[in-house]
RNA sequence: GCGCCUGUAGCUCAGGGGAUAGAGCAACGGAUUCCUAAUCCGUGUGCCGCAGGUUCGAAUCCUGCCAGGCGCACCA
């Protein structure tokens, strides 16, 4: 609860505040479902809507007699800005007041003449629809105010305050190199991570290392027959690699390899002294290389729980299901039979008695429920394995946690070469950190060739390099298949990261030759007059609402995609409106323009873990 | 066999009930006395997989089919 002056405003946030030099105190309210600034001046309080579509909800509830939540639903975006700014169809009144869309909006448009709002100068009818126009000037000052405010906190919001989401992501099978297919799972879990964190939830990511289970015995067996240690300290992941492939080569010939392996994981269950030196060794030499790579990455985690991580809390979790009764013996092993919810069984303990993946996933997900008591749980995951996890959900409930409901599987499509799956097994794979290192050398060359002056070329090549392929998983849709092409990854012009970072290094010139922007500039956003000028604010205005889209839909290919837009409207801007050349008023209001953008960039690529360099 | 996902321009993909379906790449042409040409502008392209249905209105929702991918008990 907060109070503006007299006037309690239940549920309400403060987001942030500003003094003015004139002793004006603006404030910026988060309510369940629109914010709303006050400004304090004299104790005279005005509520101004946040965006100018809930203006427009408010002024036509009582012409259309809808709920203005439901009219900013409504709703759209003309296809030609010379139509106007937002459209409201009349159709769904149509039947209701038995008269035609067009005859509707023409009454609604007659209703508004001469009107006008905060945000808006005039509304109109155009065959059904009913098109607002904005009033670009006070628009504009108004999302130039709000953005030079905001600043790095622009696009934030208030409403994950209170919440904590667990993010399981990256999560790969330590024992195997890390290879291009664990990069989506890397990148989109940390995206989604950083973008709740946006919206004021408490994150925790947890690095669910595949550190157990039978490829450990594969390795184990691999090495006591091939193995030497001279080989294995020189290049641990690759020979261990090697060895993992080998093993899967041989056993086609001769499956006891098989036998031995799974005997090998079931000593290591039991805690035998050789199987778990083995394991240790193995273990920390491919988790070496790993957080290498996080590290270049800029990942970090709050725990890196392997499923090592729940072994002594196995046998409860056997024991919980054989108390609730939902677990049978079958062919010696210990199943629960889901085909009463359209499932196939899962199998918890094998036949010799030794856990299995989704055993171990269940105790994961207690026990990160009684750690955490989380409000979302979330498993940023490949698409293949949804029915593991609709079983282990489904498990869950049967048990009786109705926090089940609250656990969301992520997934995404797999990423393939053109003739087909990638297969650690066959060693058919792209070294994640090959791909990295090569972005790098690429970009580093075409800035040599574009921009040989720049001071540090190296820091520049790193982040373009990275961003180029964090951007390219980032901008598709994520449950769509990607075919892995070098052409790709090493392309950067077009809809890339590139683009983006170009835009903003472009901006930062610009403001260092200029030598800074004062937020009351703002004032002169009337002078913003240019197509490209209004089409660049609105762009800008969208930020909030593209962020809380991409955690609704788990997708930041939403905000990839918005960047690219943002971008794109700033470089037509770039080439028809020149700032430094410009009329001192004209110039300022520009300047503070550019610095929006430039703020918007960093805020949404920083969502994407993309870095954006100032020079390039 | 059963289940899930995907199918939009030559290629890669946006758009996920609303006005004439959009970008990038590739092709061709143009823009640099001026803030970085990794940019911008212009030219051409579509049975939105197919067939039904719901709706005032469907690329979008529903059903069936086709094609591709991925799953379906001792791997993770």
């Amino acid at each position: 609860m907060v109070f503006a002056g007299r006037i309690p405003l239940p549920d309400a946030i403060i987001i942030w505040h500003f003094l003015h030099q004139s002793g004006t105190l603006t404030l910026y309210l988060s309510f369940p479902r629109f914010w709303a600034k006050i400004i304090w001046s004299n104790y005279k309080e005005e509520v101004v809507m946040h965006t100018y579509k809930e203006e427009i909800g408010s002024i036509l509830q009582s012409l259309v007699e809808l709920e203005p939540a439901r009219v900013v639903e409504l709703l759209e975006t003309p296809p030609d800005p010379g139509m106007g700014d937002l459209a409201f169809p009349c159709y769904v009144l149509a039947q209701r007041w038995k008269q035609p869309p067009a005859a509707i909006a023409a009454r609604l448009a007659r209703d508004l003449s001469g009107k006008r709002g905060r945000f808006w100068e005039k509304a109109e009818a155009r065959g059904p629809y009913l098109n607002f126009h904005l009033d670009a000037a006070a628009f504009g000052r108004e999302v130039l105010e709000q953005i030079s405010a905001a600043g790095e906190r622009y696009g934030w919001s208030e409403s994950g305050r209170g919440k904590t989401v667990v993010i399981d992501y990256s999560s790969p099978n330590i024992a195997k190199p890390f290879g291009i297919g664990h990069l989506r799972s890397t990148v989109i879990g940390h995206s989604l991570y950083l973008i709740f964190q946006a919206l004021g939830y408490r994150c925790i990511g947890i690095n669910h290392l595949g550190d157990w289970g039978t490829q450990f015995g594969k390795l184990i067996v691999a090495y006591e027959h091939w193995g030497n240690e001279a080989e294995l300290l020189a290049d641990p992941v690759n020979y261990l690699f090697e060895l993992y492939v080998r093993f899967h080569r041989s056993a086609e010939e001769e499956p006891a390899l098989e036998d031995e392996a799974r005997a090998w994981f079931k000593r290591l269950e039991e805690g035998d002294p050789q199987a778990v030196d083995y394991w240790t060794r193995f273990r920390s030499l491919s988790l070496e290389n790993y957080e290498s790579i996080y590290d270049l990455l800029g990942i970090k985690f709050e725990y890196y729980h392997g499923e090592s991580h729940y072994n002594d809390r196995l046998t409860g979790v056997i024991r919980l299901v054989r108390e609730k009764g939902i677990a049978v013996e079958s062919e010696g092993a210990l199943i629960v039979d889901l085909e009463k919810y359209g499932l196939p069984p899962v199998m918890l303990q094998k036949k010799d008695g030794a856990t299995l993946y989704l055993t171990r996933d269940l105790a994961a997900a207690i026990y990160r429920y009684e750690t955490f008591h989380f409000d979302r749980a979330l498993y940023v995951v490949g698409a293949e394995q949804k029915l593991h996890f609709q079983q282990l959900f489904k498990v869950l409930e049967l048990l009786g946690f109705d926090w089940a409901r609250n656990c969301v599987h992520v997934p995404f499509g797999l990423i393939h070469f053109k003739e087909g799956r990638m297969s650690t097994r066959e060693g058919k794979i792209i070294f994640l950190e090959e791909v990295l290192q090569k972005a790098i050398k690429m970009a580093r060359e075409i800035i040599e060739e574009k921009n040989p002056g720049l001071a540090d070329k190296d820091a520049a090549a790193r982040i373009v390099g990275l961003g180029a392929v964090r951007f390219g998983d980032l901008s598709n849709d994520r449950i769509k298949d990607v075919e892995f092409d070098w052409d790709k990854v090493l392309d950067f012009s077009g809809e890339t990261a590139a683009y983006i970072q170009y835009a903003h290094a472009r901006i930062c010139s610009i403001l260092r030759k200029a030598g800074g922007v004062k937020a009351e500039w703002a004032i002169g956003a009337t002078a913003l007059q240019a197509e490209e000028e209004k089409a660049l604010i609105k762009t800008l205005a969208l930020f909030p609402e593209k962020i809380e889209a991409a955690a609704e839909s788990y997708r930041p290919s939403t905000i990839a995609r918005y960047l690219i837009d943002v971008a794109r409207d700033f470089n037509r801007f770039y080439h028809n409106c020149p700032v430094l050349n410009s009329d001192p008023a004209l110039q300022q209001a520009r300047l503070l323009l550019i610095d929006a953008v430039r703020l918007v960039l960093v805020n949404g690529m920083g969502l994407l873990g993309i870095e954006s360099p100032e020079e390039m």
